[in-house]
DNA sequence: TTGTATGCGTTATCAA
DNA sequence: TTGATAACGCATACAA
């Protein structure tokens, strides 16, 4: 059984409430005591608990994150951003994998102070129960939930995809992508290049990436490869989407490549290409930030959409 | 504020008590006023505190996962089969990506019933603070700490990939895996790998990875194969390394390849090979089952080692 | 400046 | 079968 209050009370010869206040640092008692407290808590190795500190404050300090799919590098580096985010602003995060319901349900009960959750459609979505009962905020590209959503806009960024491409000359482009499936994240960038491109008059081809990793994409590409030849001028829907196009990419042959996510991880690339969306520290600002004003005011289930708009950068 | 028992008890006119026992289905109560509690608390949206729960039982019924390295898909599948079998445990497993002595403090903070770690050196191992307080289980190769690990011997592993090779013919291995590291897990392997060979009477090359991601081996590889060729017989360090590698095998040129890591992601792989490791799922069982026990029997920081021994097989 | 008392939501023991 | 009550560890308003 861990050291409590009370056990460095009695070591120090003080009330436990005395105690209580030195650790936090309260000004109603003496420096002397404090130091003594202080020291003597140290040397029992006191670690606070959390559930007791909870039920009485009504605050856990705690963040959790739903994240089902745990596997992709550009979700990776936005999870790890959104980490050191809620580091800054006191809390602490962790992670669930579990369904979506489910984490959120566990959460609560955890009286988690709030909760984040990487929208990608309707199985990600969580119920009014969870909703109204938490400061929920989601990551996404929808525009109707019922709490709030911060949204990166992956149709704009295609349209800048689109048109920067137009710019360089090109009349023809490729879309690499997950075309096959519900994830809006998905669905929004494939109907927009569809649309926009005919918009354009732009002759266009979804070749699809038959799933989001690498491995998928590239294996993929190496079918569709067989009978036909990509273009000159092309968007890949995800960081790893486009690693596993730069496999079948010929160097000598020079083309334009715009990818999504913005993430560090493209400077490592030899390859000179575009790379459109709102960078990863961008969003994770953003999400901590609202979600802890959520926090702070006791606002839950407001559907506010917080609209972050991408950039298009060129990486030598 | 959510819904608490008091509530519940006062809106069906019993003491809350009484509530408390419906809810549990103790067979103190009848089944007449147990279900119209239960309904009552499902109409209420009733959600039941755990910290009030924890502070009174000392069981949070949930476990963390220390991952600092969120970004390799063998990882990611451990990490799912752990999670599935922690909930066939009637456990709720969370995950943080802080450093690993920052996650377990918070977790012990939180009250949390046990700490799963993975060990990939020194600056993953926890202290002796946290291991007396928690009961913390290991995953790598490591025999020497003061909490229990299930180590799934590498070493065993190199020998009988270098084993195969032998036997079908070969006299010159290579491995490609990351070299200039303190990550335990992975300079077991390498170490392993050049004295066995030399043992054997094997010719061997280490060609370094440059890390244990699938993009940096293939870097890597296309610096090597500019001035040398790689050898007809080659062990991979990991999924990822031999994913990185596949993308330089020329199809044509038969090899005999070994990789680590035994996950069924390679079912989706159209090359043979042989892979050897411990099933992602046998690892998730017994660290689960190890840990339970502790938990159940309330044992700490037992320097207690598990072995699990790898398995060779041929994928078709 | 320090100590006492109350209550947070729950479980468990005991009394009714 | 049900209800009252103490206790878990802590924060805090209030009394000393």
């Amino acid at each position: 059984m861990p050291v409590t209050l009370k056990d460095i009370a009695r070591a120090c010869g003080v009330s436990y409430s005395t105690v209580s206040k030195a650790l936090k640092d309260s000004p109603l008692v003496t420096q002397q005591t404090k130091s003594i407290i202080k020291q003597k808590a140290e040397e029992m190795n006191y670690i606070p608990n959390n559930s007791a500190r909870s039920l009485v404050s009504n605050k856990s300090g705690t963040i959790g994150l739903i994240w089902p799919a745990v596997d992709r590098i550009a979700v990776t580096t936005l999870a790890t951003q959104v980490n050191a985010a809620l580091q800054k602003h006191g809390y602490f995060m962790v992670v669930s994998i579990d369904k979506p319901e489910v984490a959120a349900g566990k959460f609560l009960e955890l009286r988690f102070d709030g909760v984040i959750v990487f929208d990608e459609g309707p199985e990600t979505r969580l119920s009014n129960k969870i909703t109204k009962n938490v400061p929920v905020i989601a990551y996404g590209v929808s525009k109707e939930l019922h709490y709030p959503i911060v949204n990166v806009n992956h149709d704009t960024a295609i349209k800048k995809a689109v048109d920067q491409l137009i710019k360089d000359g090109h009349h023809s482009i490729d879309y690499v992508g997950e075309l096959d499936t519900d994830d809006i994240r998905q669905t929004v960038k494939r109907d927009t290049f569809k649309e926009y491109c005919k918009e354009k008059n732009i002759k266009y081809r979804l070749i699809d990436s038959e799933g989001l990793s690498e491995a998928s994409t590239r294996e993929a590409l190496t079918k569709f490869l067989k009978n036909e030849k990509i273009n000159d001028a092309v968007i890949c829907g995800s960081y790893d989407i486009t690693m596993g196009f730069l496999h079948h990419l010929d160097k000598k042959e020079p083309k334009s490549i715009v990818s999504f996510d913005n993430i560090k991880q493209f400077d490592a690339i030899d390859i000179p290409l575009y790379t459109v969306g709102v960078p990863a520290e961008t969003i994770a600002e953003h999400l901590v930030m609202h979600l802890h004003e959520n926090i702070q005011s006791g606002n839950t289930a407001s559907s506010k959409v917080i609209n972050l708009y991408p950039e298009l950068t060129y990486h030598q």
